[in-house]
DNA sequence: TTGTATGCGTTATCAT
DNA sequence: ATGATAACGCATACAA
């Protein structure tokens, strides 16, 4: 009444209360205090309608509940369903999460690195392409999908059994000669290794097989030269196509439809990923999905843990086939769902 | 040399250029100081790798550069993209943005409210589906898609306008008779002002229209069914259908398929939204595109700006049509992107 | 068990 | 123009 404060402090709730300050503190904390003094707070912070501020909070704790992310985007289904999932996990335990997306324009991760470690994260999670970005040795980080150097755990799909089992797959499911179709970032990191796990399925299968394989810059076109030049009296060669993502695999139908070839009946395709149309409709294809639920979960887990001797420097998490109409399999298993 | 400051301060800077605090905090702020002074606390900066502390500076200044968006996810698309846009809208302006996605259990976007007001964020943009949040009136809030109370903007898509377009659009390329297909939420929103424009656009054009509505529990199927209920003789009565979003229609051109109709020879379906296959591929369907970047923009614009006496209570920002291969139109205009 | 006092790192007000 | 100092809101060590 005597002052119209517009966000009240712990100082007013100790006024109102009759207490010390100190005491409202521990009320707040959950610290051990007299009952009737416990009650007599409670009911000016109610009251008052106080709150916390967390940065008074975080200046004197030296730590924030807030946690940044680093990805390329929020658009591309995959990115966006990590995003989704890590948030969750840091909301469950109570973190904030700050969001960098980064693909604007490049080179710019390092700079929200130093922005976010600015504003006293209490940890970052990044799935980043700069190949020696820096952060702060005091600062908690994570990595997905790529090795950030000694110290820092990276946590990513079991690339490699899931490039084998497309191979498996596809050797189940009658193919004789298959190819592997990818693009990306050719820099080291994890996605790599399906291209070793998939020639390893092909020669433990005999499964005999092709790669091609594009650069960043090169045009998606070059698989349709690649495609065509492997036509034999309008069949193709191929029986069996893995697409390193879900994406590609997207196009390549696009691809192969112009081209009168009926998947699967002609050839099958295996995607990667396990993308969902729409966020939340049928797969885009038959594919090696990513447990991205646990991958987010691993990652908070990981950085939240404290007293933690030393960090795992690579989790794999197990992937699985899952079926979505352009293999040759029925709906066993895993069928493709669809909404509703 | 002398002590071992995981994070150096002001104060130290200061000791290392040999000045004052006060000096050194103009310096960091871009103050007049003697250009002497300047260079030596920058080299000071510069040798201890000096960054301001954000928490300490927020406390003081009671402003933290940081924004809370609050929206259901980030798998679907247009809320992927919207977060995208916003994200980057922000830190253009150098502002952080805490993220929360709301839709894991209902009725806790409240919490996340109080939660980001406690974390004393500047602004707060939000999608959001409580009727009754309540957000502190000291906290600037902007809405997106939904009214949320006076002296709250609102930022939408011209959604009246895009039905009417949509309707139009249909008239345009042949229709005589079409309906409109609609799920989602049942409280007032913008996107239900969709189907009065396309109501108000087919009489306009004299075309014979229906309306199915389903409300937010009932199942997909019954959008089968009344398609089935509208077949004469393995033909469809329309010949166009106006689907509320891009993903209804996805799952209508399902359907269609399912029931040996071709698209857009027997009917032709336009959706709304603008959603591009895996975020960058083609088109799901012709659909009235939403400026996502430019609702994003507008929020951001709208939330930021000081001494705006009297903000606007709803923007509307124009849509687009654009082909997407389920209308007749050829390319002409609006050809469908994909990539390359 | 409760209250008091100090400091976290910064900005801003004031003398100098 | 520069340097000392108080205050932002909170937690905590220490005194009562």
């Amino acid at each position: 009444m005597n002052r119209t404060n517009p966000t009240p402090t712990m100082k007013d709730v100790a006024a109102e209360a009759g207490v010390a300050l100190g005491t409202v503190s521990k009320v707040v904390n959950g610290l051990p205090v007299g009952e009737s003094y416990r009650v007599r707070v409670e009911e000016a912070i109610k009251k008052l309608n106080y709150q916390v501020n967390s940065y008074a909070q975080g200046l004197k704790l030296n730590k924030t509940r807030t946690v940044a992310l680093l990805i390329p985007n929020t658009t591309e289904p995959f990115y966006g369903s990590l995003v989704h999932h890590i948030n969750i996990s840091l909301l469950k335990r109570q973190y904030r999460m700050l969001l960098c997306c980064t693909d604007l324009h490049g080179g710019l991760e390092q700079e929200y690195v130093n922005m976010v470690q600015q504003n006293k994260v209490d940890g970052i999670i990044g799935l980043t392409y700069d190949p020696n970005l820096k952060v702060d040795a005091g600062t908690p980080y994570v990595s997905i999908d790529r090795s950030a150097g000694p110290g820092v755990p990276c946590v990513a799909s079991d690339n490699f059994a899931g490039g084998q089992l497309a191979a498996e797959k596809l050797a189940d499911l009658g193919c004789r000669k298959v190819a592997f179709l990818r693009t990306g970032s050719s820099l080291a990191n994890e996605p790599n290794k399906r291209k070793a796990g998939f020639e390893n399925g092909c020669l433990s299968r005999k499964l005999s097989y092709e790669m091609k394989i594009i650069s960043d810059g090169e045009p998606y076109e070059e698989f349709d030269r690649f495609l065509i030049s492997h036509m034999r009296d309008g069949k193709l060669e191929f029986d069996g196509l893995f697409c390193v993502t879900d994406s590609l695999a997207y196009y390549v139908l696009k691809v192969l439809r112009r081209l009168g070839l009926r998947v699967p009946e002609d050839v099958q395709v295996i995607g990667f990923d396990g993308i969902r149309h729409l966020g939340f409709h049928d797969y885009v294809c038959s594919t090696i999905v990513q447990p991205v639920e646990e991958i987010a979960e691993m990652c908070v887990t990981l950085l939240l843990q404290e007293n933690m001797p030393v960090k795992p420097p690579l989790v794999c998490l197990p992937v699985a086939y899952a079926y979505g109409g352009t293999t040759a399999e029925g709906r066993e298993g895993d069928a493709p769902l669809s909404r509703q």
